[in-house]
RNA sequence: GCCGGGGUGGCGGAAUGGUUUACGCAGACGACUUAAAAUCGUUACCUCGUAAGAGGUUGUGGGUUCGAGUCCCACCCCCGGCACCA
């Protein structure tokens, strides 16, 4: 018999799948279409771990099954490759960003090789290539055009270590989520994203993705954070009860404005400097303390409320027409709903706390329905809420979704094709000058000082404005690590394209993605910008559908032995070119897939992985089970049964019972033998998983093309069953014994028999009950 | 605090309301071998019992049902998201 020698067989079909281009997907309209796609991985110096690839040889299978029922696949892999993870890396290593990144890629290309992934590597992209950043820069350049794109001067997350502004998403609680430390304020000149406008949408058409994980879309709802409620106006009156000013407050419970006994304004808000009280120079103060607070200290003060009282002025309950007292407090936030809150301490913890503390009146008004509220005594809080609205205020609805921050100070990304005029103000590069190049730098470390290191380039920055052709700079900030990613699905339709982003027929083939798998970290990040990026796009017609991903799996990850994270700073790290080496690329495919449930986490176990092993050497050795005359019923049933269930558990992403039934099929086979045929169905059902083993015993079986080719076999839904089933006997519920008998036996039948086998447990009674289970129990009720 | 997902042998885990522990790892015993490895076979939830067997067991406590890991109620614990968001 021939050994399996993984080494010599992967290398060989490797080379051999690659010659023929088995994997090159083309627009061959005359098939059902399946796009599967990962996640693309940003290159990182350290090389992959055997975490990395679990999600990849998800697809993988995903995609071969595809490509075995008859469709047409799409299976692409790219590189994200522009960011601070590889711009860190390279500055720490001294070397080019452009270099560092070639060579990660590399190996990176190299790793995922070995493992004998479909990938048609003739669409490879990369986000750091100018003919791809072209058209990142071309969506950014669409959504100035729209006004989604605009300067502003707000202060914004600074990560002092990254030196770099950052966006909400990039933050992990108060701290940055590349390097773990706390970020400060900073007021700055910034590029952002109007993703607010699509705030609603990205939040309502979750309804359309039936098929993502529910925690991802919850992840996504909580981030967007919609509040419906109303904006109610209080006047401001001085001590002889004149109106000075009016402030808007924001409230999710209009119902209870009747129990509003003061009012709360952030420190930030620009009222304060506007209008005058006797204590001012206090109140400034303590807004002064406020702001320099970092959001930890404003957190972890054990949420003791601090504050101070305006005095000399008042507001007025508009419902009430009371005089109530005026604050300012730094638990109200500046930058939600108005920035000033109406107080209701009898229905609010906080505003409780803060009145405790500052010996408030408090006065309840809801209990189940309302009461000390005039004419709205006796209504439910619904009915309230919107009566209170329509006569005090208006209806409004906020989100705590907050404008995408664009630009950073760092040297490694796209370049933002606009520039500054003296004459003109800020002027967009031409669509015929895209891309705008990076240009290379001696110096690209982060300067700090709120300029990226571009700005010392001054080739590059003095530039004659497209307009009027006087004096003009570029601008030097570059795009986030998460532009490049926003939309790079689009580019594997068609990735060669230099006039278009992507041909509007190939798009409306391919899209939209059927299934997308990667880690669950990118719920509120790459996932939701991209969805912004996606109906951006719809909206000015260059993709067809209004969602990108119908399906979204996210991977769980695979941990240490130890339990912990694998990381080169543990030394916990396991590389799969180890395990392809000394076990083979189908025993870490099989053994990644039979860990457990695919998107749970799990840690890594080296000597459960033998397990996979021996299951791929018997299933090598069965050809000495062959069996050229007579075949086991037994083993054609399973066959079936096995046909079935890893159909079903690979569209279900349950490759871990898939493995288990065809491991129940082997140990079958091995038992009772089994036919040519048979063998060869099993290889076909074994190819998506190790494809390199499969295609082997394949050819040995006489076949001259390739299994990754041939059709997924069907199951016959007669053979699935036995003729004999096992009835199980309980008596009172509980399982006393079980009897053989053939399929579909009548009740009557099992009945008798049941009352004599299980006469010890009856105690010579009759049953007072009899349940039937065709084909499966019976059960004998004793009062 | 709000929301989402979980809790089953020594371990990873399986299980349309119907014999809990499939499949695999680790273990024990046996076969083959001069020996070991590899391979094959047997065994294996817990308690009591020499055994035949009996009883118990899916985080805890209730409930529904002929029958509950699965459905309902309350609670405990773990993982994840959001969080002074009005």
């Amino acid at each position: 018999m021939r050994a399996y020698d993984h080494q010599k067989i992967e290398k060989k079909w490797q080379k051999e799948w690659e010659k023929s281009g088995l994997y090159r997907s083309t627009e061959d309209t005359s098939k059902p279409k399946s796009f599967v796609l990962d996640m693309f991985p940003y290159p990182s110096g350290e090389g992959l771990h055997v975490g990395h690839p679990k999600g990849y040889i998800a697809t993988d299978i995903v995609s071969r099954h595809a490509r075995m029922q008859g469709k047409n696949v799409l299976h692409p892999m790219g590189w994200d490759a522009f960011g601070l993870p590889a711009e860190n890396y390279a500055i720490k290593n001294k070397v080019h960003p452009r270099v560092a990144v070639e060579k990660n890629i590399a190996r990176f290309k190299e790793q995922l090789q070995k493992i004998g992934l479909d990938y048609d590597w003739s669409r490879e992209i990369n986000t750091t290539d100018p003919e791809y950043y072209k058209w990142t820069q071309w969506i950014f350049l669409k959504l100035y055009e729209k006004g989604l794109a605009y300067e502003s001067f707000e202060p914004i997350n600074w990560c002092p270590s990254c030196q770099t502004g950052l966006a909400n998403e990039d933050l992990d609680g108060n701290v940055c989520e590349r390097c773990g430390t706390v970020v400060e304020k900073r007021p700055m000149r910034q590029w952002t994203l109007k993703i607010t406008d699509y705030a609603e949408r990205l939040l309502k058409d979750l309804d359309l993705l039936p098929e993502w994980q529910e925690h991802i879309k919850e992840s996504q709802r909580n981030w967007i954070g919609k509040s419906e409620g109303a904006i109610l106006k209080f006047e401001i009156v001085d001590s002889r009860k004149e109106t000075i000013e009016g402030i808007e407050v924001f409230t999710t419970r209009p119902d209870t404005l009747f129990g509003a006994t003061y009012v709360v304004i952030a420190p930030e808000h620009p009222i304060l400097r506007k209008i005058k009280f006797t204590n001012t120079a206090e109140v400034l103060v303590y807004a002064k303390k406020a702001a320099t607070k970092t959001e930890i200290e404003r957190t972890t003060e054990g949420k003791e409320k601090t504050g101070v009282k305006l005095e000399g002025i008042f507001a007025i309950n508009p419902a009430t027409n009371e005089e109530i007292p005026v604050f300012a407090a730094d638990y109200v936030l500046a930058h939600y709903g108005t920035g000033a809150i109406m107080a209701v301490p009898a229905h609010d913890e906080r505003d409780k706390q803060f009145a405790q503390k500052f010996n408030l009146p408090s006065t309840e008004v809801v209990t189940d329905i309302l009461k000390n509220s005039g004419e709205f005594d006796g209504l439910t809080s619904e009915e309230a809420k919107a009566k209170i609205t329509e006569k005090f205020g208006v209806a409004k609805i906020t989100y705590k979704l907050r404008d995408w921050v664009f630009s950073r100070q760092r040297y490694w990304g796209e370049p933002i094709p606009i520039i500054h005029c003296e004459k003109d103000g800020i002027v967009p590069v031409p669509e015929k000058d895209l891309p705008v190049k990076l240009p290379e730098v001696e110096h690209y470390e982060p300067t700090g000082t709120g300029e990226s290191p571009l700005a010392a380039i001054e080739s590059w920055v003095n530039t004659p404005c497209p307009k009027c052709g006087g004096v003009a700079k570029r601008e030097t900030n570059t795009m986030p690590q998460w532009a490049g990613s926003s939309w790079y699905y689009l580019r594997y339709m068609d990735p060669q394209n230099d006039t278009a982003l992507v041909d509007s027929a190939k798009e409306k083939y391919w899209a939209p993605v059927d299934v997308y798998v990667g880690g669950a970290e990118h719920a509120t990040r790459h996932l939701i910008y991209a969805r912004f990026w996606h109906k951006f796009l719809q909206d000015i017609g260059v993709v067809s559908t209004p969602e990108p991903f119908t399906r979204l799996v996210s991977v769980g990850l695979i941990q240490a032995e130890d339990g912990r994270k694998m990381s080169k700073r543990f030394g916990n790290v396991i590389n799969p070119d180890d395990i392809v080496e000394t076990y083979g690329a189908d025993t870490l495919r099989i053994y990644e897939m039979f860990m457990g449930p695919f998107t749970e986490a799990i840690a890594w176990k080296t000597s459960s992985l033998i397990g996979a092993r021996r299951f791929l050497e018997r299933v090598w050795r069965l050809e000495q089970q062959l069996q050229t005359t007579n075949y086991s019923l037994q083993t054609e049933r399973i066959l079936h049964q096995t046909i079935k269930k890893v159909g079903e558990d690979i569209q279900n992403f349950k490759f871990n019972t898939a493995i288990s039934q065809m491991m129940i099929f082997v140990n079958e086979a091995e038992k009772s033998g089994l036919s040519k045929e048979q063998y060869r169905d099993f290889v076909a059902l074994l190819a998506p998983f190790a494809p390199h083993i499969a295609e082997d015993i394949w050819h040995e079986l006489g076949n001259k093309t390739s299994v990754h080719i041939a059709s997924w076999p069907r199951f016959n839904e007669k053979k699935l069953l036995t003729d004999e089933v096992t009835i199980v006997v309980q008596v009172n519920g509980k399982a006393r014994t079980s009897l053989l008998f053939p399929r579909d036996v009548a009740q009557a039948d099992v009945e008798k028999a049941a009352q004599e086998a299980a006469a010890k447990w009856l105690l010579g009674k009759v049953p007072d009950k009899i349940i039937f289970v065709p084909n499966r129990l019976v059960n004998l009720v004793l009062a």
